[in-house]
DNA sequence: ACCTGAACACCGTTCAAGT
DNA sequence: ACCTGAACACCGTTCAAGT
């Protein structure tokens, strides 16, 4: 019983994990993805070195908080591709990506620097994210309902700077849904429905 | 001869001024809008305070680098009216701003922090930049070439998020056209040209 | 009138010392 | 095995002291 495979965390260090993990997510919803670590330290009650041994990197942190919601995504495109018309799919997707990466400040500038560095936790987590989307995209594309001229890259663009611009100015922040369907209309091929 | 109205600056001042001014466009070029003032003070030779004392904000820096063009654009907006047919003459300036937003890094991001800030000193500057924009898109929709439900808060910003998003990853940089391209054909009125 | 740089209040990150 | 917090190298901003 001693030795079985991957050892238990030691209780005390258990309950740092979780504890930090908790008071990120209150300080990232309250700062942004950019929040200070010395504060969620501070108010995880726990040496600064704790967060680094538990968490290395910002984006450590932010994989622990986001890692479901984007495979979950990815899954999403599938059962999309499987339940709605093509077009149907890929702007309700869209929608969803869009809305979850409005949760947190600076989170569309975190989704683009984390598919920008290799080395980061969350970057194969985007990537297919990005491309369940593509599929989509494809999908649609060969109905003749998406021009041809669009790629997965631009599409994922396009979503995350609508998100981005969304949190640029209060006034914009509710008008999020139409900035996007005002984008994903210039991506339907010409005669779509009229 | 004294004293004739504003008081002409010490030279030694003057020299400060446009010593920083040259530095900080050379950083900014090199590190975007965020570059550090320490290193601008550093590399100009002078004190962290005669920074200060010349550019009271990091806003001040950017307006002194900014604020001709964003004058000229707002300028450049009429010209093209005079000049062009409505959906022409938007498209066209709206190419021109993207292109000056791409300038410098971060310069999207601070533009949009510009407009929230009542204080800003280029907070009127981007103000008529966006007014300027805003009566291109009202001529084309006049002409029926631009959907109704588009304000001229949505198109500055769209203009900005597809200027953020080129800097966001070196693939889309040489794609910023083409973006902005697509978000133009999504404004469009539906049965634009076929 | 203008310049200087130390001082203050913050960062992220690392690591020697402790338990 | 894990935790702690001082230490390091940076910020932006202010301001007393100098010339």
């Amino acid at each position: 019983m001693v030795e079985s495979g991957a050892r238990a965390p030691r209780a005390d260090a258990q309950r740092n994990y979780e504890r930090i993990l908790d008071v990120a997510r209150t300080v990232i919803e309250e700062q942004g993805t950019q929040a200070s670590l010395r504060d969620v330290a501070r108010r995880s009650g726990v040496g600064l070195g704790t967060l680094y041994r538990h968490f290395p990197s910002r984006d450590a942190l932010l994989e622990a908080l986001l890692r479901r919601r984007f495979d979950h995504l990815a899954e999403r495109a599938e059962v999309l591709a499987d339940s709605c018309p093509p077009w149907e799919a890929l702007t309700r997707w869209l929608d969803e990506f869009v809305a979850g990466a409005g949760r947190y400040r600076g989170l569309p500038e975190s989704i683009m620097a984390t598919l920008r560095d290799d080395d980061s936790p969350l970057h194969a987590a985007c990537l297919g994210m990005r491309r369940s989307g593509g599929a989509l995209l494809q999908r649609a594309q060969l109905a003749g309902q998406v021009r041809a001229d669009v790629t997965a890259v631009d599409l994922f663009a396009l979503a995350n700077a609508v998100g981005w611009i969304a949190e640029q100015d209060p006034a914009l922040t509710g008008r999020r849904e139409h900035l996007l369907a005002l984008v994903l209309d210039g991506l339907g091929a010409r005669p779509r429905q009229a």
